[in-house]
DNA sequence: TATATTAATCGTAATATTGCTATGTAATAA
DNA sequence: TTATTACATAGCAATATTACGATTAATATA
């Protein structure tokens, strides 16, 4: 999107967007939400519960996988994924520090 | 981003998306947590601040506006910026549901 | 009234993202 | 060995995002 000044913030500021970002998605939303759901999948599994096209949901796993988000078993000819509970709890306690800071009602416009 | 087929997915599943790309920049999750920490501040406070130009602040803020993260009262020549904590607090809620399914660990891939 | 201050909008260049078809690769089955 | 299955990767067209300079709009102030 034309180009991010990363630089000029701060590595919290930029982790933050950068799991935001994956959320920022609808197919990576039900992606995910279909792994939560039936424990694990294979991408063809995910294929036909989206309507993308293989192609498609490959590349939002990997962007998923490079995340950390989740995480991928080669069984035969297939790739068996799984949540990474631990990062996704990760995830959510950023955007818990992130969002409920409780103000104290100091001065606020009027 | 190229096309994106919103109308395959859930409400949920696009909502959950939409909030998370608000998300998805540090540049509006420095504004946040600018304002969070300040309780309230004006377009110019944020130039200084982040150090991005005023079209590229106010262009964020009008996004962050428009999602009904924050929201803005004009005051003179200025306007002053503030949280709207309702909004927020849906998205936490919408983050930590989506998020926080705890599984019972039934079949997992070895 | 003229000028300064503050922010929004317009237009645009650069870059990123989405989704696809075609193709490649690895493991299994016949 | 050859075919099949299941994914991944490459390459592309369409579209979205980011960031900026120039300008406009609205209010305040001299």
């Amino acid at each position: 999107m034309g180009i991010t000044k990363s630089e000029i913030f701060t590595d919290q500021q930029n982790e933050i967007a950068l799991i935001a970002k994956a959320f920022g998605h609808p197919a990576r939303v039900a992606i995910l939400q279909h792994i939560f759901k039936m424990q694990t999948c294979i991408c063809g599994d995910l294929v036909q519960e989206i309507g993308l096209a293989q192609p498609t949901i490959s590349q939002h796993l990997k962007e998923l996988k490079n995340l950390g988000l989740i995480k991928g078993n080669v069984e035969g000819t297939s790739v068996c994924y799984f949540i990474n509970q631990e990062k996704c709890d990760e995830a959510l306690g950023l955007f818990k520090e992130f969002l409920a800071q409780d103000s104290d009602e100091k001065t606020k416009c009027k």
